[in-house]
DNA sequence: TTAATATATGATCATTTGTTCATATATAGA
DNA sequence: TCTATATATGAACAAATGATCATATATTAA
């Protein structure tokens, strides 16, 4: 079994057991530049944790505070406090202030989107 | 402090110290039932995390096999291997066989248009 | 100031995750 | 059949994660 008919001569790795160089070559011409293929990566990861996925469901309908969403999602309200830090360091949720309470809300329109479309996915297939 | 104004009487947990227990009813009526949460939240989780989101990526140009995406993701074959049966499992990617080699193809629209809208959010907040 | 409430933060720990290595399976040529 | 290649799978392990508890900060009422 040979399957090297198309292959341009191994010109960059030598050990590379690979068989459609061209193919590699290609897409690491296409990748995404490393620094934003991480924060996509990051942006996914933390929409891909059940208790967070159930902040962001809750806050696309309205804003909520912290203590209420603990009680909405099960956990302690110091847990959903550390959740919302990562949301909003990805500047998937924000927040504003009323006195001492601190309600929260989805930031932009995409994060709303990006679930209802998941969604589809979810729902299409099967 | 009391703000205790607009409240209900706490009708149904005791010890809740929560501030507005309308809002987490409703949230929990309109939550997604627990089973699809967990599906979406896997579903965003597989996009997650760098290496499988390169794969995904470099899969939305053209399909690639095993070996090809080992090289160009910089981590060994079984890696990728097992990486693709993450992404095989959750129906984001499918493969087709060529004598020894199985070709893997990014398995339906939603999964590119996922990753655009998801670019288009990083890219215009900042 | 003191006390109470709402939230944030740091430490800790059990669980999950992603990788590698070793091995198994599948396909095709000899 | 035997051999080589492409991929899959299981075990093992370091690293990351998500929760709780304890503590700190911020706001407001008294």
């Amino acid at each position: 079994m040979k399957m090297k008919k198309n292959l341009p001569a191994q010109s960059e790795q030598c050990e590379c057991r690979c068989i459609h160089q061209d193919r590699v070559r290609t897409a690491k011409e296409h990748a995404l530049p490393p620094r934003e293929n991480e924060q996509l990566a990051a942006l996914f990861k933390a929409m891909g944790d059940p208790n967070r996925l159930r902040i962001l469901w809750a806050l696309d309908r309205e804003e909520m505070c912290v203590c209420d969403l603990a009680l909405f999602v099960g956990v302690s309200e110091s847990a959903v406090s550390h959740q919302l830090r990562q949301l909003r360091q990805l500047q998937l949720v924000s927040n504003r202030r009323e006195g001492p309470v601190l309600y929260y809300r989805l930031n932009d329109s995409h994060v709303s989107s990006l679930i209802h479309l998941a969604l589809e996915h979810l729902r299409e297939d099967k």
